[in-house]
DNA sequence: GTCCATTTGTTCGTATGTATT
DNA sequence: TAATACATACGAACAAATGGA
């Protein structure tokens, strides 16, 4: 069985690097699982001992690494199975809210509003750049089922995200065309969640009162540290609510639609 | 060195129970710190290691979680240390919020408007228990200073918080209070958020218009797996943001009031 | 500034238990 | 039942960082 030959895919840690050898096992799991290479199931940690050539208890550690960030499940005696979307699990509330209306069949659509290069000083400022930086800024309105949910402002470094003004965004997610043409994954964030009354224009895009309950979510996405997106967005607060879990010691926050009023439309 | 003596506080584990050791470990080492037997530094680990009369890899794991709660920190070369009120940061939103408030110094005061026994099967249904079961209800008007900031209802099972029926929650925290009296330490949960427009009756308590933004959050929080505490709290809108932080793959949830508007007060 | 003891981090090896297939 | 795979646990060694002598 040990026929010490790399698997498919598979990229042999440099023992010389001052990276730890998990690190790299880590990082190099990561890459396969991107590409899809598990999808039929991680392989188990003897095989990976062998296609690694590393001992079990640093591939537990790497694996113990993706575990924690929720990208696999493990169980006894079954194979380790890789995480549906896990992706958004490290991309804040909004990504989730899209995410769990796609799960549950609701059609979404966006009406680009703006897409275009922009500058603007105090977003500059927001994303650690030169007031005088480009910008692409796209602002869409967003509908789901037909009834407008929220009103999303993103502005994005052109220095990596200018191929975006060119990308139809009515059906097409802002991260995965941003994965898929610029080649940058949003790994960090911060988002700021306000409750506020819904401004005029806001109010009359979204097709609800003056006085309608909203989120105002202020959001700085980074890839590898770097701040590479701003972005304001207002959502109905009868169509949306948070849902935070802190059990295992850790937290998760996803942003889901009000099914009753999902199932009501 | 190896004396194999149990140190001062020390819990030998139980070699025969289906707890892991590691578990074990961790669950004294968890009662040691919150009695403050480490607040001058954790103890090494080949120290814990005579301690417990376990490997050092035991000790490893159950050091593991502790860092991964954020209840250690530990860096190379240098001794653990107990992190600073670790504990608000399993708790949730509110806790936070309370805890920051604290820590700009302001002045925070309870109205207790029920502090008695109640059944209510709705809330028992949330809880896991029957609907006749004796239940703590807890509802505080909050102000910091002097100003109405939130309006918060808990139910707790009689079961366990019964002694709160004496505690003067005027200037104390409820989960403080749990912790001190009943010796139950809330350790996960979940909270569900949305944007309201502020009920009647809450908007005359907190002193707000009746369509005033406000955030509605409900919480069902859990001590070592059983769901002890169900919340209700309404909190002005124009006081209030929640601040989410998911960067290194972990989440932080914290509340924290406007300091704007805190200083204009 | 250097040396040295301490402490945590990383890595290997080995063995056994337990749940799943 | 047997094979597989993960969970737990022990032992040992070296590396790297820290802090004090």
């Amino acid at each position: 069985m040990s026929v010490h030959l790399p698997a498919v895919g598979a990229v042999l840690p440099n023992r010389t690097s001052p990276v730890p050898l998990w690190a790299q096992v880590c990082a190099d799991l990561r890459r396969r699982m991107a590409l899809g290479e598990f999808v039929a199931g991680v392989p188990g940690e003897h095989a990976l001992v062998d296609q690694y050539e590393v001992s079990r208890h640093t591939v537990r550690e790497a694996l113990r690494v993706l575990r924690g960030e929720g990208l696999i499940r493990s169980e006894r005696g079954r194979a380790s199975t890789v995480e549906p979307s896990p992706f958004s699990q490290n991309l804040g509330s909004l990504y989730s809210l899209f995410r769990t209306l796609e799960e549950h069949g609701i059609f979404q659509v966006n009406t680009v509003r703006r897409q275009s290069l922009t500058r603007n000083s105090t977003i500059a400022e927001r994303l650690g750049v030169d007031g005088d930086a480009d910008l692409v800024v796209v602002e869409r309105l967003r509908f789901a089922d037909d009834s407008p949910l929220a009103l999303d402002t993103s502005w994005l470094l052109a220095d990596c995200a200018r191929p975006l003004l060119d990308v139809d965004f009515t059906h097409h997610g802002l991260y995965d065309s941003l994965s898929r043409i610029c080649g940058v994954h949003m790994d960090s964030g911060r988002e700021r969640i306000e409750a506020v009354r819904a401004p005029e224009h806001v109010a009359a895009l979204l097709e609800v009162g003056r006085d309608t309950p909203m989120f105002l979510m202020e959001r700085v996405a980074s890839s590898e540290g770097s701040p590479l997106e701003c972005r304001e967005t207002f959502i109905r607060g009868d169509r949306f609510r948070l849902d935070i879990d802190w059990s295992d010691s850790r937290y998760s926050v996803a942003g889901v639609a009000h099914p009753t009023r999902i199932e009501s439309q």
